[in-house]
DNA sequence: TCAAATTCATTCGTATGCAAATGATATCAG
DNA sequence: CTGATATCATTTGCATACGAATGAATTTGA
């Protein structure tokens, strides 16, 4: 080590290490490292299908069918991307669309018989998929988590 | 409010809602929110760099210049995203490449100038940017929030 | 009522993000 | 020493993700 390494560790000692941004220490880098982790855990449970893709296909199921925009708002997507998502789920026939009778603009989507079947057999699945994503928590730790996450996002 | 929809609220009452899945309390979702706001929140700070490109120029900044595999491990980026990503730096003159000497595999990465009077300017804001993700939390919560994730990242 | 503003969907361009395959080089093990 | 392995970088293909621009349809407001 040398004399100038010796002196900066000195400095920064005394400033309590204030002048040294720790990229490794930042919310948002380790915010995109656990969302990368979960998206890890995501696809060794289900592998063919993506988090966006299911979050549709949850979404549908939940609330019917219903209008394309109104998925990207309910599932937090922009328009350009929420498009691409219906349509690879319609050409994997997991979702219908169909033009709105009154509101000529909307394009209404909905599950089909295959998507309500594929919903219904990875929701379990999804359950695991949270268990094994807050894993390192303890119960209470995780809830005091999703509490603090859920004012964040 | 339909007699459908009283025996669905009073079902769900008595088994707690085990039943139901709820998207938006799962912790991948809620995850990907957080996730986005904050790249939100970095854009309107620094709007001509991106959170990776920003965390590469950071760490070259931190640990001088390395091979472009390495930058990948430490910034937690595949290979194939951060070529892309040291690409577009180059392209922008923030960073320069050159061959190892010996092993004739590895691409050194270094900051060049530039890079590096712009890591300098663009630290504080980083550090504006990390509060503004963490305001809705006092400091307290704050700490217990990037405690526990950093033991789901 | 009717022009302005808004909403919905689409398209384009750019930037991650990762799996898989490939080629070059380096290291290891027998 | 050399064949098997491992590492580093690149390329391709696919899937988000979002800004900006566009066009069609609807709603608003003076």
């Amino acid at each position: 080590m040398s004399g100038e390494d010796n002196l900066l560790r000195l400095v920064e000692a005394e400033d309590g290490d204030e002048n040294n941004y720790h990229l490794q220490d930042q919310v948002g880098f380790i915010l995109r490292k656990a969302h990368q982790r979960h998206v890890s855990i995501f696809a060794s449970h289900i592998g063919d299908l993506t988090p966006p893709q299911f979050a549709a296909l949850a979404k549908l199921y939940d609330i019917g069918e219903t209008s394309q925009n109104q998925i990207g708002t309910l599932i937090a997507m922009d328009a350009a991307t929420v498009k691409g998502v219906i349509d690879r789920l319609k050409a994997r026939g997991l979702v219908e669309v169909s033009k709105h009778e009154v509101d000529k603009r909307r394009l209404l989507v909905n599950l089909t018989p295959e998507g309500r079947e594929a919903i219904e057999r990875l929701i379990p699945l999804a359950r695991a998929i949270t268990e094994e994503t807050l894993a390192p928590l303890t119960a209470k730790e995780a809830a005091t988590f999703l509490r603090l996450l859920a004012k964040l996002a």
